[in-house]
DNA sequence: GTTTAATAGTTAAACAACAAACTAATTTTA
DNA sequence: TAAAATTAGTTTGTTGTTTAACTATTAAAC
């Protein structure tokens, strides 16, 4: 076990900052360039539908680390730009059924080259087991997140 | 140079998220338990501050990644719960001067001890080099981003 | 079987982020 | 020095997040 100095975090909170509007501005780069009106938010839920359409909110909120009240919202401006489509489910009542637009479903071939180029870019000259590393650490401190609120 | 594929960037992202939003939810529940009525982001600011007072907007809005009009609002918040207080800068009348108050002030004493908390749950049994592989990642993938934009 | 729990979704209010247009002040440059 | 460019800060509109209270529906417990 070994203590880390509380600079360090400090660092590597700002630096991780950096990194997710470093990629959040590429996005909203490319949706100006090409005048496409919706934000990187939006792009979450299409792209989870795009890989697992027709499911209920919550399903969708819970993929993308978001809460029910968020989603409501972004799927408030989802529809409203006609890329998905809200339906009542028969089976049990409280849900609602979550599809994509025939226009919500062609985004996918213009859009998910735009990410695919974001995380070339993310991870040009940066051998592989270093994103392994990072991605046990995060790993390891989510998990001491959780360890604490038990 | 190894290539990193997509998927796993993907996750990369997504454990990014969650650690993200568990630092943030740690610091909004000390906030709640102890009555004190400020935001993750208003912290941000006011952290910056105990560390270097006396500043312009601008100054600040870079040290904590924030574009100016979003410090605008965020110091209309702090000055209305009377933790800072803004001047205007004689030498410079473009600008406004940002100290703290009283109440800012002796705000260090109760939440710098959360923070350091904060970073010691994070850390607890992960080993320093890890954390610094993250720094060096983080640092890459944003090079990365700043090369691309040049 | 009726009451109680839990689950899905919505709403409202306060807070925050971003872009674009704006004012005011200062610096550069021609 | 006068015009042009830059810098600091504000404002507005649209979007997103969080909490809490709310409705409706379904499942569980008694």
């Amino acid at each position: 076990m070994t203590q880390t100095p509380t600079v360090n975090f400090a660092n590597f909170l700002h630096e991780l900052s950096k990194v997710t509007s470093a990629m959040k501005g590429f996005m909203r780069q490319k949706f100006k360039e090409h005048d496409v009106n919706i934000t990187f938010e939006m792009l979450q839920v299409l792209r989870f539908l795009w890989g697992k359409d027709g499911v209920n909110q919550q399903e969708i909120a819970d993929a993308i680390l978001k809460d029910k009240a968020s989603l409501t919202y972004l799927l408030d401006n989802l529809v409203r730009r006609k890329l998905v489509q809200r339906t009542e489910d028969s089976q049990d009542r409280r849900n609602k059924i979550i599809t994509l637009t025939d226009e919500g479903q062609e985004m996918k071939d213009l859009i998910m080259p735009w990410i695919t180029e974001m995380f070339e870019i993310a991870g040009r000259n940066i051998p592989s087991e270093l994103i392994g590393s990072g991605l046990i650490l995060f790993e390891a401190i989510y998990l001491n997140f959780e360890q604490q609120n038990k």
